[in-house]
DNA sequence: TTGTTATATTGCAATATTACGATTAATAAG
DNA sequence: CTTATTAATCGTAATATTGCAATATAACAA
């Protein structure tokens, strides 16, 4: 199949899964590492700095935007992307609810 | 190639992925929930808690285990699984240290 | 207009993931 | 030993992901 079955699940529960599945890449990783860095930067500065092909970034770029977590503004022929804060702490706030979890008890199997 | 070039980045991006990775499944992030809410349980609570069929939850317990997250006791014909505390609050720093990292300045693009 | 630069899109090959039926392995019950 | 019961493994079909060459698009410069 290699096609998740997301009518069975909750809608938290397939939100978190995005938002993962988003951070399970290590270039995608990468690129918001050296966002929060720099703070702000073209695209270019990204292909240098990671060292994937121009086509490749741009699409991992595209996964973060579609998301919300970053955002890009055209500035003659660059585009400058950023974080977009206000989504980064939405996310922050339903990943840190699913990773902060508490077991009620210690006695285990 | 559907393969991720784990060599061109750091150890920490690329495990900070294979966290993630594993994250961005709902079903895994709804087994790991279930195991919280009820501390342990047998795969087959799992089977019917999530409504997969059993080799599909088998193998997603798979995973989970590989990464030490869960950890799974033979009891007679059953597996009686659980969160493993100790991987599981690794886990968690790394994923704090990302998912908390400040902006420098607030301008941008 | 023509060329240049920066990024996005398309198309595709290689590989990974998801899901499950069929089967196997292991333990327990009769 | 035979038969359930439970979970793991195998095999496989459908789909998704990754990476990049080639190409398209868009903005600017001359």
């Amino acid at each position: 199949m290699g096609l998740a079955k997301t009518e069975i699940f909750t809608e938290e529960q397939n939100k978190i899964a995005l938002f993962a599945k988003v951070f399970g890449h290590p270039a995608r990783v990468a690129i918001l590492q050296h966002l929060f860095k720099i703070n702000a930067c073209v695209c270019g500065d990204l292909v240098d700095e990671i060292g994937l092909a121009q086509p490749t970034i741009s699409q991992h770029l595209k996964e973060l935007k579609n998301l919300g977590l970053i955002k890009g503004n055209v500035e003659g022929t660059s585009v400058c992307y950023c974080i977009d804060e206000t989504n980064w702490k939405h996310m922050k706030t339903l990943m840190n609810e699913f990773l902060n979890q508490d077991l009620q008890t210690n006695s285990c199997c």
